[in-house]
DNA sequence: TGTAAAACGATCAACGTCAATCACAAAGCG
DNA sequence: CGCTTTGTGATTGACGTTGATCGTTTTACA
């Protein structure tokens, strides 16, 4: 048996039963339990399911699943890489921390990976809000403003807010597009609101496919000197990513990305 | 059975019937005391639970009245009343207008009613965000600060918010307690929450059954001559209806079905 | 209010699972 | 043909989980 077919089988055990056993697995495919472990620790690095003591389970099987609607086009497109990313982001976390996560699809799915840690989280975004409200023991805070139920952003045009007295240590964030003049975002606003946000925290991790490094959009959030680190995915221009790291920008990339459901 | 196994099983029973009993627990799923023991513990440090003598309790009944541990049962007792009052409230609401709810279980059934309408509703309780987001075209504001999950209420101890720039012309408002004194509310963070959104506001109306009117909690959130308007049932003590009346408020009673409850 | 029963937390040994490492086999490539 | 790369299975020490037992606390009932 291959290894693709192994791993699509685990995933389709995952889908209908939401939770699989090692022993299961060995019993079901006829490999090893290493390479059932080696099959897992994979998946789990593509964000396509959480390991647990002795097996592993759905990374979508909460109780409650009120997905994103609004994140629909973007979901599809590249989810596999932005659930990788997010799967990286995610274990750079640790409980006791605060942190601040901005609103963007990449973002949302590391809020998924966020169930298990308990820490002070601030967000701009909405759906991420009633993740972590109803999915986790974090902390959880928001900013002050209107809600705008398309972005699933919370926003305000005053400067008055009660996050000014948050502090974080790390702020992970989803933006439009990355390149060398700096963090890009296509509405005024919303460039607004991120900038404060990112004034609440010390470092600046962003969570950026491979297709954000193409030049568009307007409105500089902040230049790259602010930016600690860029998690990507391996597709990443070799050109950009030499840039990024000459201005002292930690590069890392996510693992996985080749398997899909070519099988399927 | 792996443990989260287990826990899942937990959580499901704990949604259906509110409480489980750990001597259950070891009959369906065939495990331990001890480890039962240790599972609950560990979701009750998650947050997912409430750990009680003898096995655990949901930790989040329904929508509840915040400062109200002990009066969880009679709020189904009350939903009748708060159902009409409710429904009052919102007809007196006009597209257009912009309007203010706190968060309290009363303001909550308003909301449901409030899905046809067209205003600008500011509101810090977050069950009511998601309702109005979800289902409904208002536009909806929020104060910056911490989700509460139990209260469902979003605080912030700091004077900065951009609520300030927030105005309405009514505020709806369900309280803890409506006495000569004012308007009672028992947790100093909670009134002070409620104080702030009502200088935003030019009218109040507040949203009150029968059994509110007896003198309890200590904070004093404002006094009788700031309520425009008190909507209640016909359960209303006839001295506190014209105590209130010889104050200039108006009294509202909606058409409660039931009218029994005024001795009880 | 006093007593018995039940439930509790802490502890420990037995067992299962885990990650790291090594050795081997098959495929890819010069 | 020789070399590297990749996938695989077995071994080992470390770690997490489990169930039994103990003494203590809480609850129920007379």
């Amino acid at each position: 048996m291959l290894e693709r077919e192994r791993q699509q089988l685990i995933l389709n055990r995952l889908k209908e039963r939401g939770i699989v056993r090692v022993a299961d697995l060995v019993a079901v495919t006829g490999a090893s339990v290493a390479t059932l472990r080696r099959d897992l620790a994979k998946l789990e690095d593509t964000g396509a399911l959480r390991r647990v003591h002795g097996g592993a389970e759905s990374v979508a099987s909460g109780q409650s699943e009120l997905t994103a609607p609004t994140f629909g086009a973007s979901q599809t497109t590249n989810a596999e890489l932005k659930q990788a990313i997010a799967a990286k982001a995610a274990s750079l976390c640790e409980d006791g921390a605060s942190i601040i996560l901005n609103a963007g699809s990449t973002t949302w799915f590391m809020a998924q990976h966020l169930r298990a840690h308990r820490m002070q989280v601030l967000t701009n975004s909405f759906p991420i809000a009633q993740e972590l409200v109803a999915n986790s023991a974090n902390r959880v805070v928001v900013p002050g403003g209107e809600i705008y139920r398309e972005a699933g952003i919370i926003l305000s045009p005053f400067d008055e807010d009660a996050i000014q007295h948050f502090a974080a240590s790390v702020m992970f964030m989803s933006c439009y597009a990355l390149t060398p003049m700096g963090v890009i975002e296509s509405d005024p606003l919303v460039a607004r609101a991120e900038a404060k946000l990112l004034s609440r925290a010390e470092r600046l991790v962003l969570l950026v496919d491979s297709t954000k490094f193409e030049a568009r959009g307007n409105m500089v959030v902040c230049p790259l000197s602010r930016v600690s680190t860029v998690i990507t995915d391996p597709g990443i221009p070799r050109a950009m990513e030499d840039h990024l790291r000459s201005q002292g920008v930690e590069v890392l990339k996510a693992a996985g990305a080749r398997l899909d459901l070519s099988a399927a």
